[in-house]
DNA sequence: AGCCCACGGGG
DNA sequence: GTGTACGTGGGCT
């Protein structure tokens, strides 16, 4: 047998005889640079059904075609209850037979049966995407692919995770340029006339369809001959992550497009597969195989609060200069002129190119922890909601402590009590301080023992109860969800002492974000309870923590008063004061 | 105050 | 893809 290590970039599978087959992309480390393709035919797809009834469930379950029924003991909501766990042939068996299952007569409920199979077996084998993954088994076919080796590999035994990688990662960005003297380029009329390219090793490229002077440019004889080099540069950069800005629904959609037309295959993948377009209504996601698509389009405007998001203004925002621009009407008028304006229209694609990926260095660490932490994808990660990161979270958390997780509700709006709002006091005020109660909601959830798991109706334990609402939550054993928030906590203090005795640069950088990461997800939490959406959805845990929020405010502001501060305005999670100089 | 709808961003 | 779906700000009633 041998071991091969490498970085877990990406993960999907494939059918192969009626059997469904776990590919593990990665990028292999401790040899010469190379990408592998590690294959599971081991892993099978599962849900849970609570029967009524043991025995009525097993006889009608046996007319289905089942690989296995075990009975065994999961938690569900606090309570330790029997389960019977259904191992089904292929993860579209479950798409199938799901609904059949739930119908039976002897079926109370189904459970987990919406987890994706290749989430399922990042979650059940403790494996996380961006980490350092140990396989063993054998090679089944190493070829020399241009110009990267690439493995093909089969796994005989339960892949390990091993640490966190400080591996530096291949990123290339790039950009198409095409134009309309009407408006915005139409696919079916308006060729590509550039594609421009950047990478974090140093790799600058345009090219078109048009001579240039400049020395960074490359002319080709028409469209068709550019976009196969645009299939040859990634083939041969062959990038770990790719980049994009708005590339989900438009450089990608329309390169593809450009290229059916034309007759040029995109194969993109590291497999040889050719890119795919996932058209879920209007989230779109550009796939290849093997590298890691990422529109930082969608992550600027998550995590960048500006009044919009076009690249300039993300760029000026984040580095606080200005990238050179061309009006999206001129784009047009300078392909038509030579010279200085042709000129400029390069360097401008070019500018927006290595734009992208400046913002990609700044912006993916951050991305790739909360992957190491959430443990799905950095494509689906960098895709998601923080509400999405911390659900996909917990719900690998359910799995580690033996819980089952909960099925997702339906989606309904329903009003909360705000929080507690002081009117500000008129005037112009200086030597303001602020107390933030958003860092403190994850300490009530954690002391109030707030979990739907640990809400009851009758006051018979030992109990918190809840101002103003009078709900009960028990204050032994410890609930699903405080327990996850004070191991998050606890770990990111671990990580912040880590991260100060640490010498190293780039691993101080890292362990940075990692507690960014996890300050992210923990404030995420409470916040969640009144998601409906949200599988841990609790209307009684969402009003506890604002209850006893709006609790300690008030308390912590009396006491303010006190010690000579005075609150000039409050707001459900915090309040600013100033010292009162007259006394 | 609530509901519906359009828009973002790419050239 | 173990499929079914974004968030929000502005205008309108």
């Amino acid at each position: 047998m041998e071991t091969k290590k490498f970085v877990l970039l990406d993960i999907d599978y494939i059918t192969k005889n009626h059997i469904a087959v776990i590919r593990l992309f990665g990028k292999l480390i401790g040899e010469k640079e190379g990408s592998i393709i590690a294959l599971d035919e081991s892993f099978r797809p599962y849900i849970y059904v609570h029967p009524h009834d043991f025995d009525d469930c097993i006889n009608e379950l046996s007319e289905l075609k089942l690989l296995k029924v075990e009975k065994l003991h999961k938690k569900d909501n606090g309570e330790l209850k029997d389960f019977l766990k259904i191992t089904l042939k292929h993860p579209q068996d479950i798409y199938k037979l799901k609904d059949k299952i739930r119908d039976l007569k002897s079926v109370e409920d189904i459970r987990e049966y919406d987890v994706p199979f290749y989430r399922r077996y990042l979650i059940d084998k403790a494996l996380f995407p961006m980490n350092i993954v140990e396989v063993q088994g054998k090679i089944l076919n190493s070829t020399r692919s241009s110009p990267n080796t690439k493995c093909i590999f089969e796994i005989q035994s339960d892949p390990k995770n091993l640490e966190s990688s400080l591996e530096e990662l291949n990123m290339l960005s790039f950009n198409i340029e095409a134009c309309n003297p009407k408006g915005m380029p139409m696919v079916k009329e308006d060729p590509i006339i550039m594609i421009s390219f950047s990478s974090n090793q140093g790799f600058q490229k345009v090219f078109s369809t048009k001579k240039s002077l400049l020395d960074f440019t490359e002319t080709f004889l028409n469209e068709k001959e550019l976009i196969k080099k645009y299939v040859d540069t990634i083939q041969s950069e062959d990038p770990d992550i790719i980049l994009g800005y708005n590339s989900d629904r438009f450089d990608f959609p329309y390169i593809k497009e450009r290229a059916e037309r034309l007759g040029v295959p995109l194969k993109l993948g590291v497999d040889g597969s050719s890119l795919k377009i996932r058209n879920n209504g209007r989230r779109n996601a550009a796939m290849i195989k093997g590298r890691i698509h990422i529109d930082l389009y969608s992550n600027m405007r998550r995590n960048l609060q500006l009044e919009h998001h076009t690249l300039k203004r993300v760029y000026k925002e984040l580095f606080g200069e200005d990238k050179i621009e061309i009006p999206g009407h001129e784009v047009y008028t300078c392909w038509n002129n030579e010279g200085e304006r042709l000129e400029k229209l390069f360097r401008y694609s070019l500018a927006d190119v290595m734009a992208v990926t400046k913002i990609g260095e700044k912006m993916l660490p951050l991305s790739i922890e909360l992957t190491r932490i959430v443990g799905q994808p950095l494509f689906d990660v960098a895709r998601m909601g923080s509400g999405k990161q911390v659900e996909w979270y917990l719900i690998r958390k359910a799995f580690e402590y033996g819980n089952l997780a909960p099925n997702k509700f339906g989606r309904y709006l329903r009003d909360v009590v705000g929080g507690h709002v002081k009117e500000p006091v008129k005037g112009l005020h200086t030597d303001i301080v602020y107390f933030d109660f958003r860092s403190l909601y994850p300490s009530i959830i954690i002391s109030k023992n707030i979990s739907p798991d640990t809400l009851i109706e009758d006051d018979t334990e030992k109990c918190h109860i809840t101002p103003e609402f009078g709900y009960k939550f028990r204050k032994t054993p410890q609930g699903f969800i405080p327990s996850v928030v004070g191991k998050l906590l606890e770990n990111r203090i671990r990580v912040k002492s880590i991260m100060e005795e640490s010498k190293d640069f780039s691993e101080r950088q890292m362990l940075n974000f990692q507690q960014e990461a996890l300050k992210r997800l923990t404030n995420t939490i409470y916040g969640l309870y009144n998601h409906s959406t949200f599988r841990w959805y609790s209307i009684e845990c969402s009003e506890a923590i604002t209850a006893w929020g709006r609790d300690f405010l008030k308390k912590t502001m009396e006491k303010s008063e006190k010690h000579g501060f005075k609150p000039i305005y409050a707001d459900t999670d915090g309040f600013y004061a100033i010292l009162d100089r007259n006394e």
